[in-house]
DNA sequence: AATAGCGTTGCAAATGTTTTCATCGCGGTT
DNA sequence: AACCGCGATGAAAACATTTGCAACGCTATT
């Protein structure tokens, strides 16, 4: 009842045993006896007892924290990426240190320092774009890392996620097997961030081969917000020289071209397809349904969780793992022919 | 260069002076003099030494972490609250432990014992539904804590959030004065759940006192998932005997109403009225816009975020902080009179 | 000239736990 | 009867850091 709170030595004493018995039967109880098991047991739940994490792992002993760095929490895009990988770890125990950068990479530096401080035991962070001060402090940490989200076949860190550029030509292949020409562009700013590059870079290569490449007024930039990207698209689609299908960076992008087409009367998709990567949740569910690219991001998660909890239990981190997750595309109720309005 | 992890010790070597020193230039830089400092922070770069949080907080030291505990991180219903909590906190220094326990009291607790093995600095958790062993595991902690997201005047934590019951009364009201008396609701089970029930109940309790009690077949359960609340909707819209508006327990289950009575060839808000509760983002930009209660999830988490943050710095607690952020009804595309169809 | 006071630094104790090593008692062997 | 091995437990060192206390070399005061 007293705020005091009870260390080992305390539990200890309520026990008659020594700290190191108690020690045991928290962490090798098969090496104690069942009569003095018990003894503790009641003495841990009588004192209410918590271990203390810190002071097992000044021993060289696991953590028991992963890291996890995203770019964002905000919207559903990498929901399900850390639902999911918190799931896969918390089995084995883990507990998660999550850190955000806003798709700043220096900030992303500052947060897996303090991550490292925290002595995690592993790190998964988002795509293979980051600093070169990150590269550094990644190899001389020992600590197993994974790169989630995106795959490249020379990812100087171990990576599991999806090809970014196919992603890009599916969804432009699609577009133009519906016979589509006119298609105009939708990304975020790609400096920063490699998925988004990796898809427009190949979305941009496919028009190209297919002999059209959007003119630079159809190639917009808009953050990942719906109502931005609702702005954004608005001007887009307000000249009467107008596309007549848009390949936007993501869903969120896509839900925002989806409102300012039907807020400018413009039919779904007869006037105007819509094509979106990712497959967030709920997008299979709006009206109309978004076509898209699915990247398999419960799948990552998960993947990229057990790889970590792998590396931990000895499992064979032989070579540099360079796992490629399928994308896939949905056809639903934003891409048509052209021009059937 | 070699994977020997520098220690505080070897710092000290490194730059000629002892370890206290070393601490000393890491928390309390003031009391070093400029040359030795120096000298120091170069050692610290020259060894690539990252300071062990671990051993610090043995001393009673913070640990610069603080809980968070939701249902999920799913959806976009919490990410909001996670994004701007992390936020507040970021700015000083901690660094969030995240834990989720998918609407399991039971698992709720396990984690939060997880999470003080960890010796947080202070605890967020969702709502005030908890188990008994919940409750007295955090008396017994002596460690900051805050229900976020719900408010309730007699609440037993400190808490900041919606007063959920209002939420349901506005969202109940709204239809009734647009007209409608054949109401049906969509919730999601809600006996371990809060903010579900008090916004079921306030809905119910304002229905009855308008004379429209729904009949139970109009009273249909859907998790917080747009595909099964799809499902559900299909079910509840398809008999001859049809409401004129429906109230969902969150806007998830709004956006799968949308999408069953768009199959059902039911138009919005012509035939069917549609109510959210939650103002999720993209909410605004669907087509139809939905019409919903605003529950303020980003003021929420960043006051939740700095409440903790003053308590930890000695900020007065003076009596137990129950903060109530309003509620806001947003009238969009999906409600209208009924029958204008 | 002796000393008080001050700023800077080092020493060593303390933090809570794990783990190695040693001890102890006990049953079974020779 | 002495001994061996074994299971169970305790004593103490080790982990990386912080901090109270003491010591040191100065300057300024009396």
């Amino acid at each position: 009842m007293t705020s005091y709170r009870a260390d080992i030595t305390a539990v200890a004493r309520a026990a008659g045993v020594s700290p190191a018995t108690v020690s045991r039967v928290l962490n090798h109880p098969g090496l104690v006896s069942a009569p003095t098991r018990n003894r503790v047991e009641a003495a841990i739940r009588a004192t209410g007892y918590i271990r203390n994490r810190a002071a097992q792992s000044m021993h060289g002993r696991r953590s028991a924290t992963l890291g996890l760095v995203v770019p964002t929490v905000d919207y559903s895009i990498f929901a399900e990426l850390v639902q999911s990988f918190n799931d896969a770890v918390a089995e084995h125990e883990f507990t998660l240190l999550l850190a955000t950068h806003g798709y700043d990479l220096a900030a992303e530096y500052r947060v897996l320092r303090k991550l490292y401080e925290h002595r995690v035991d592993g790190i998964a962070l988002i795509g293979l774009d980051h600093d070169a001060d990150t590269f550094r402090l990644i190899a001389s940490q020992d600590v197993p890392v994974v790169a989630a989200w995106a795959w490249a076949a020379e990812s100087p860190l171990p990576c599991i996620g999806a090809d970014n550029a196919e992603a890009g030509r599916v969804a432009a292949r699609h577009l133009l097997d519906l016979g589509h020409r006119r298609i105009a562009l939708v990304f975020p700013p790609s400096d920063k961030n490699d998925r988004a590059r990796a898809r427009l870079d190949a979305v941009q290569a496919a028009l190209a081969a297919a002999g059209c490449a959007p003119p630079a007024r159809w190639c917009a930039r808009a953050p990942y917000d719906t109502s931005q990207a609702k702005a954004v698209c608005r001007d887009l689609l307000a000249g009467r020289d107008r596309p007549s299908a848009l390949i936007c960076g993501n869903d969120v992008i896509a839900q925002g071209a989806i409102a300012a087409a039907t807020a400018q009367g413009l039919a779904i998709p007869g006037a105007l397809s819509i094509m979106g990567i990712g497959d967030f949740p709920g997008s299979a569910d709006t009206v109309p349904a978004l076509s898209t690219v699915a990247i398999p991001a419960r799948r990552i998660g998960a993947r990229a969780g057990r790889h970590l909890v792998e590396c931990l239990s000895g499992g064979p981190p032989a070579g540099i793992l360079r796992e490629r997750l399928p994308v896939e595309l949905h056809r639903r109720g934003t891409t048509a022919p052209p021009g059937i309005a």
